[in-house]
DNA sequence: GTGTTTCTTG
DNA sequence: CAAGAAACAC
């Protein structure tokens, strides 16, 4: 049976309801990791996404981060954060346990400016959620890491190599970062069915026309170990939500597996 | 021929384009007059009013007051406020000449409270407008003076007279004010088709559920010297829009005229 | 540009 | 309750 996982950074899960419960009702993932929910516990819109049909475990705060997990079956073995007393990385990262699958959703700093406090804790973020993968989990295991991780890896992942090279969100001490984590042994399903090619999965608010002229990053992803990765049949992106009237600034991941 | 005018205070027309623009397509009116436009005149939404088939003269400012005339037919002899050196009743009053029939669009001052300045300057901005009646017009011409008044001037026309009675906007000062400047020879045509009976044209937002209470107050008005009167076939409140999602705390006035 | 919050106004 | 402004973040 086709089992589907789903990212999306929602950029407000209050403004992007509508969206992403059409979403859901469309396409019907197994999981979606959300980030960026925006909102504190209290105000978790919960009730439209049951009667959606999903399950749901999150947290979130005022203003800023936030994640999220819907699932079809009910998850196990919640936790949140990267252990410590970074209670910021308690709203940037989300693990649950469903359908016999560990699923770790994160929303790893943006960074702000290249040099900053800021940038460090972006850095050592990733460090930690190296460790954390390393000390808590087997990649033998069926893991799934999913979510907005503000890197673009490679040329062929933003829309202007030359002009944003060295940029925040496109900087060596990011990509090294991210791949010290990957090298645990985690392979981005998207790049296994699309080895080249630009696919974009962020495009900035602030570009006059920027989907238009696909002024885009790819900053969101899917990384899986290698017995998912063997069963992995499909990856794509899906540029309807981010056409819609009122859109996020990121759209949605989706990856496919035959379990 | 059928010659259709209405009324509306939007509260923001860039907040309210969309349900304006879906009354004028529906209902059609020859000339509409807005108050509280609250837009800076750079920044004014022209461009879907031409579309919907409009001509469009305005002017307003930053947050506050602003009113603008919409006509079917090209509006000519423009003119704002009431003439000496106050500013704001250039964003209060807009008057145009169109099929022959001179509009006079006003935004009254609210008042704020009783006995404060700012309701010293309504009470005067009337007073100031039946001057400009007076020596500008003839009341044996045909003409219009349409917009929100701000004033309730009958038990009829409050939803709760003995409470409200003395507070601002239904204040003998401000009733007598108004009248004074009907004396000229001004009908008011709602009144005139529905000589008693409550209609509303305003439910403030701060009262719960203030439409479906039906607390309201009639503040908004069409009135028109003898010539008009005579023609006049009709006059409604029509409460759809103040129905709708997101809408303004007042709602269309329309008067019809057999010309 | 589009979210958020807090303040001010009606 | 719902406009606008201003400040902040991405």
């Amino acid at each position: 049976m086709t089992y589907r996982i789903a990212t999306f950074n929602a950029n407000s899960i209050r403004a992007r309801l509508d969206i992403i419960l059409a979403w859901l009702s469309r396409h019907r993932p197994n999981v979606l990791c959300l980030q960026e929910t925006k909102v504190p516990d209290e105000d978790f819109p919960i009730k439209p996404i049951i009667q959606a049909g999903y399950q749901v475990v999150f947290k979130g705060q005022k203003s800023y981060n936030g994640v999220a997990v819907l699932c079809l079956s009910q998850p196990d073995e919640v936790s949140w954060g990267l252990g410590g007393d970074d209670r910021e990385a308690d709203v940037r990262l989300l693990s649950v346990r469903v359908d016999g699958l560990r699923v770790v959703n994160t929303y790893i700093p943006q960074g702000r400016e290249v040099g900053t406090p800021h940038f460090a804790y972006k850095l050592d973020f990733f460090k930690r959620l190296g460790e954390y993968f390393q000390s808590g989990f087997s990649s033998q295991e069926p893991l799934i890491w999913a979510g907005d991780l503000n890197v673009a890896l490679t040329d062929e992942d933003v829309y202007d190599p030359k002009r944003l090279s060295g940029q925040v969100c496109f900087h060596p001490d990011e990509q090294a970062a991210l791949k010290a984590v990957a090298q645990w042994g985690l392979v981005d399903v998207f790049r296994r069915h699309h080895p080249e090619g630009r696919a974009f999965t962020f495009w900035d608010y602030r570009l006059p026309k920027s989907v238009d002229r696909n002024l885009g990053w790819r900053i969101d992803y899917i990384w899986v170990t290698q017995p998912l990765a063997e069963r992995s049949t499909d990856a794509f992106v899906d540029l309807e939500p981010r056409r819609m009237p009122k859109p996020s600034d990121h759209t949605f991941l989706v990856a496919d597996f035959e379990l």
